[in-house]
Order: C-alpha cells, then sequence, then structure tokens
DNA sequence: CATGAATGAGTCTTCATTCAT
DNA sequence: CATGAATGAAGACTCATTCAT
C-alpha cells in the first residue's frame, strides 16, 4: 500500500489574519461542495470563492482531500458533542425523555445545511474517512452505550453492542433522509414522533404505548 | 442550465454478439468499480478490462455516466424483483413471517457483492441517480404500502406512507451498515432477529413479544 | 524508500503512425534539451515542438522524467555499440592501433550533438540514470577488460579492473570537455595525438616513444 | 536576450550578525542540497533549515541561483587555494613529488562531502556557472602552467596550453568519479599511485619507471 | 462495426519571490 | 532589519471522448 498523503492541516494559524484566511477556505469549500458536489470541487476554485490565491490555500491544505476531512472532522465532533451534551444533561432522564430530545436535535443538526451533509455522507469515498471521524463515531457509541448501561433494567434486547448499532444507525439515516428526499417532513413533528415510536417499541421492556 | 447528456444505452443489443458485449462491459465496470473506487475508474481501464476496445464501449454506452447508472438500475432492478417476489409470495403472510424474511433476502443481496452496494451508494454522485431508479425505489414503496394496506387492521402507526418511508430505509440502512462495517453480524441471525424485533415491536398492534 | 514511477516507455508503437509520434517526442524532447537546458524543459513544450497534443505524448511516456531516459539510453547504447564494433574488429590490433581509433571515435560521438551530450552528462539528476545505461557501462568495461586480457603481456600496469576504470574515465572525459569547452581542439589531431599519448604511456611497457 | 537577474550577494556582511546568518544560509543550502539534490531543493526549505526567515534569506542573496552559485564559488576558491598552495611550496620540486601530493590533496578534497560535489558538478545547470568560477579555474591553469614552464625541460609534450587542459581535467574527473563510484579506491593508495602513473609517464621525457 | 491513436481541457500542486506588518 | 503570509505563473499529468483507418 502506498503511504498516503497528510490529511491534517499544514500549520495551525498564528496570527489574525492567517485565522480568517483558514476560515474563508473552509467557508470556500463548503460553498463549492454544496453547490458543484464533491467531483466538480476543484481547489483554484475554492481558493478563488474564497478570495485567496491558490498557493494560499496550499499553505494552510496539503491537498485537495485535507479539506474534505477538515469539513468532514468538524461536522463529526459537533455530532459528538451534540450528542454528548444530550445524554450529560439527560443521563438520568428515561428513554421516554432522552429518544425524542436526540433525535430532535439531529434533525436540526441536519437541517442546518442539509446538501453539505448530503455530499459529505454520499460522496466522499469511504477510503477518505480520517481515523479522527472513526474516533468520533467509537466515542458517540460509547455515550449511547453509557445511557443504556444506565437504563439497562429497563431495556428489552439484551445485547448492548447490537443495540448500540441498531441505534445509531436508524437516527441517523431516518433523519438524513428524511431531510434530504423529504424535507416536508423535517418540519413536521409527526416524523419525530413516529421514529421516537420505532425507538421505543424496540428498547422498551414492557411498553405501554 | 445545460441539456444533460443522455444516459441511456445507446442501442439495444439484438445480436448476441453485441449482447456478450454489453455484458463484458458491464462486468468490467462492476470489477473496476470495486477493486478501484467511482473516481479512481475510467473509462479505458474498463474496455481494458472488458477485452474491447474504447471506442466500442462508447458504441453501447455514450458517456461513463451512463455506464455507472446501467450498474444501479440494474441493482435497483434485482431489490425491485427481491421484494416484489418476496411480498406477492408472502402477501398474506403476517407482518411475523415476511419482516424477517425480507431481513434475511435483503442482507443476502447486500452481502453478493458488498464493495459493490457500497460504492454504489456512498460514492456516486446525486446527480448520477436516473429517474429509472426514482422509480424503481418507488415501485418498492407501492409493494410495501400494499402489503401494509393489506395488514393494516394489525398494524398501529396510521400514516402509512411514513410507515413505508421508515421502514424501508431502516431496513436497508441497517442491512447495508452491518454488511459494510460489521461483517461478523451477517451470518449471525441475531442481528436479523433484532433488526425483525425492532421493526414488529413499531408496528403490530398489542404486540405479543 | 516510495517505489519510483517506471521510466519505461509506456507502449510499443505497433502502427507506423504511433512510431512517427515516437521519433518525433524523441526529436522533440532532443531539441527542446538542447535549447532550453534540463530544467527549462517541461513536457507541454516538447509535445508542441513535437506536434502532438500533451496527451499522445503520455500515451508513450509515463512521465517526464522517461524521456529523457530514453534519450540516455539510446546514447549509452550507440556508445556501446561503438566501442564493441571498434574492439571487435580491432581486437588483436595492438595498444597503438586502438587506442587512437577509439579516442577518435568516441570524439566523433560526442560532436554529433555536442550540446546534449552536455546537458545529459551534466545537468540530469543521478538518480534518474536508469538500471539500463549501468548495464550499458558494464557492457563497456566488460568489453575493454577482455581486449586488455588479450594484449596483457604488454601492459604495463598490472590491476585490470582499476586500469578499466582509469581508462574509461579518462577517454570520456576529456573529449566530453574538449568538445564542449575547447571545441576548437576537436578538428586538431593534434588532440587525439596527445590524448593517445597519455593512455600509451601509461598502459604500454617499455614504451618505445 | 533577457537581462540575467545578478548572482552576486546582495551586501557584503560587515557585522558579525550577519555573518553568521549568511554563513547559517550557506550551511543550509548545502545540507538541503546533499540532502535532496538540486532540484528537490527549495529557497523556502533552506531558509527553514537556517533558522531563518524566507524574507532574511532574500535579503542577503537575491535570488535561488545566487545561494548555488555562492557554494560554488566557495568550492572552486578552495580549490584555487589547495592547488596554489601545494604548487607554490613545491614550485621547484620535481614532478614526480608534485603529481602524487596534488592527486592526494583533491581527492582528499572530493572525500570530505563527496555528495555535495556530485551535485555540484552534476546537477547545476551549467548556465549557473559564474564568471568567478572560470576566473578560479583559470587561474589554476595559470599555476599549473608556471610549475609546467618551471620544470619544461623534462617535460615531453610541448604544448602547454593543451597539456595543461589534460592534466587537470584527467586529475579532476578521476578523482571524482572515483570519490562517487568507487569509494573503496580512495582508501587505496595504490589508486593514487596509478593516477601518478598515469601523469607521469606521459609528462616525463624518458621516464625511469 | 471495431480499433486505438489522438485530443486537450482541466486539475492538482509547487516554489521563487514580494511586501505589509 | 526580520517576519511569514500571500502570491500566481508554471508545470506534470489524467481521462472522457472523438474519429480516421
Amino acid at each position: 500500500m502506498p503511504n498516503k498523503p497528510p490529511t491534517t492541516p499544514r500549520k495551525l494559524p498564528r496570527q489574525d489574519r492567517s485565522r480568517i484566511t483558514v476560515e474563508a477556505i473552509i467557508e470556500a469549500t463548503t460553498h463549492i461542495l454544496v453547490e458543484e458536489g464533491y467531483d466538480k470541487a476543484n481547489t483554484n476554485r475554492i481558493a478563488e470563492r474564497a478570495g485567496i490565491s491558490i498557493g494560499s490555500l496550499y499553505q494552510y491544505f496539503p491537498n485537495k482531500e485535507s479539506l474534505v476531512t477538515a469539513l468532514m472532522e468538524q461536522h463529526a465532533q459537533e455530532m459528538v458533542e451534540l450528542v454528548g451534551m444530550k445524554l450529560e444533561r439527560l443521563f438520568d432522564s428515561p428513554l421516554e425523555i432522552v429518544i425524542p430530545e436526540i433525535i430532535t436535535a439531529i434533525i436540526a443538526a441536519h437541517a442546518i445545511n442539509p446538501r453539505l451533509h448530503q455530499v459529505l455522507s454520499e460522496e466522499i469515498p469511504y477510503s477518505e474517512r480520517s481515523p479522527k471521524m472513526q474516533q468520533a463515531n467509537e466515542r458517540i457509541s460509547i455515550l449511547i452505550r453509557a445511557y443504556l448501561e444506565r437504563w439497562r433494567d429497563y431495556i428489552h434486547p439484551q445485547n448492548i453492542d447490537l443495540t448500540v448499532f441498531i441505534l445509531s444507525r436508524t437516527v441517523d439515516s431516518l433523519c438524513h433522509a428524511a431531510v434530504i428526499e423529504q424535507p416536508h417532513l423535517v418540519s413536521d413533528s409527526q416524523f419525530e414522533q413516529e421514529v421516537s415510536n420505532l425507538l421505543l417499541a424496540y428498547l422498551i421492556k414492557n411498553p405501554a404505548i
């Protein structure tokens, strides 16, 4: 296997001017990705859109891939923080409270820039998923797992790892698909209600629905 | 908007030799896509792998996109047939029978060539999803809908369209993710059991689980 | 060590048209190298000069380096043939005959396109010397060695390997430097005479000069 | 012809700090050239290695070429001094003493940093040879010439200019090639002996070898 | 209808050099 | 005088597509 080029940003911006540049690059990458899609996007246009020279772009990002990676990691980080914050605050709240809250939050997160999420999750080759993203997903799994352990007595399925997998995948894919394919569902509390029902019916021992 | 190039094959192969050529091209496309991924794949290599000249490839497919589209449509068609066959045969069987059967079948379909399914669903730009695929998905939805209507009295959720959406998405994404990320789950009947539980618990009125 | 890109031509030209193209590329490379030097030379200009598109150039040569390598190997091959032919024909002639003949021939070879030889030997990074060139030099050494063994009884120095090294280096560097730095020497039989004297005085046992 | 940029250092370092900086730059250039070769070397990395900013580098050297030129001139100067010192001290010593001494000294000079000498003599485009270097070579020729004149009566070849050319080229190329291609020869007094024999046999009238 | 040589627009990336701070 | 962010021309190389044979 050839040693892959790095995807970590080249240098961390110290001065204010640089930080502005890096932000402009990220913003431009987002914009171009949203407007053109992954494989029509090109670094020259990104630089142009960012209002900087192509050389400056390469001062901060070693290659095209690293631009996308930065965006994906940023998104993954936001998701970790979102779920983390919710679960921390609601650690002692029962499933009936937590599940709808998280669904609402994740839909909201996806709805901020649906097209970007779509490009990021549907068009980026799997090979560009960075270790940092794996870690982010890992951390989310750990958070969910801890919560499920806390409420184990009230939960029907016994294989916790499998449950974590099913939960996280189901929520993510349904929220994603809703935002992309059925945007009208997003503003519809019925959708959130039904997804909650799906998960609660599965999870809860002796459900009283 | 620039008038997009066609994605339908240029001519239907009437003669045997042509059909063989087309099949070779499809096979080669599959192979290259699996080995290299979407954006490392190129038409010259596909032609080479198919054992024909690049010129001949363009005799049958007007452009690169149409190759991928053909593959995706073929796959979509297989899925329609799969679900269609199951539901037709099991139209009068209750959910407890149908759901596990379909899950098993879909997992099996994904497991035939997991990497191909991955490339097809994760790396192909959305713009290349053809109308035919939409129709295929549509038809699956119609089949599921019909089945759910048939068993409406035993089903808890009332918004059938929404239920179809949730069902199809959940099954597809879980099976897909299982095959790709947790291949060990595939040969594990527990996984199928749990996915069935997830859906049955949601769907069935007064479940007796 | 990263796996270096290949320097062998991509495909051997089968059709006449292709052979003409390859020849045009070689000619253009020579021309550009002579006119601009190694690091001002660029593939786009070479293609332009060859009257073909840049794409065609890359059909036959996988990268810039391979263009130069082809030229160097061609030159090395010519040198092997030159020395080989001379030594074969003159294998049984004494040093007093062979040395001047070879010097004359090598000067003539260098004088055909002095600037090209200069660029090839002075500006090409050592790293681009291909195995084939090593072999060519090796073969020349073997030829010289065989000749020296044949005439061993008349030769003063005893360490043949060292003598081969000294001989080949001296002839090559003097002829090269003469053609480049003192072109007026080239048409001057005195120069050849003196170089011959240098080597003969060294080699011949009990010289009668 | 475009007016070529200057290759002389921008300002002579009067203050100590400046001289240290210039030396650091030269050292860094040497290091990068040795490690990376001429055309992988770049000014940013040289500045970094020198521990200064790229801006400061351009304070002392007007362009990349001038860095290399400074190095080459330094090297040429060393060679002049080396040969000058030897010939001055040994001006009245006969060839049998002088030739081996010079060969030993030149091999030693090449052996200090073989890779640097290689890069300097094999990879630097001819266009970057500065007038100062020509002068240095000129001065060496003058020194050798003076010595040969002094011992003219004992020397066989009559054309002194040609002899100077042959001598200097032969010594330089053999020492260079030995150090680069046959490093094992360097520590071998036999090599020096043979090169001496080569030259002495040529030069000395009625040799008594 | 097959071939495959040819095309060239398009893309990533480098690096010598400048100049505002 | 030092800094290092910014510049952008330039160059290597790819690949979908065409078309003469």
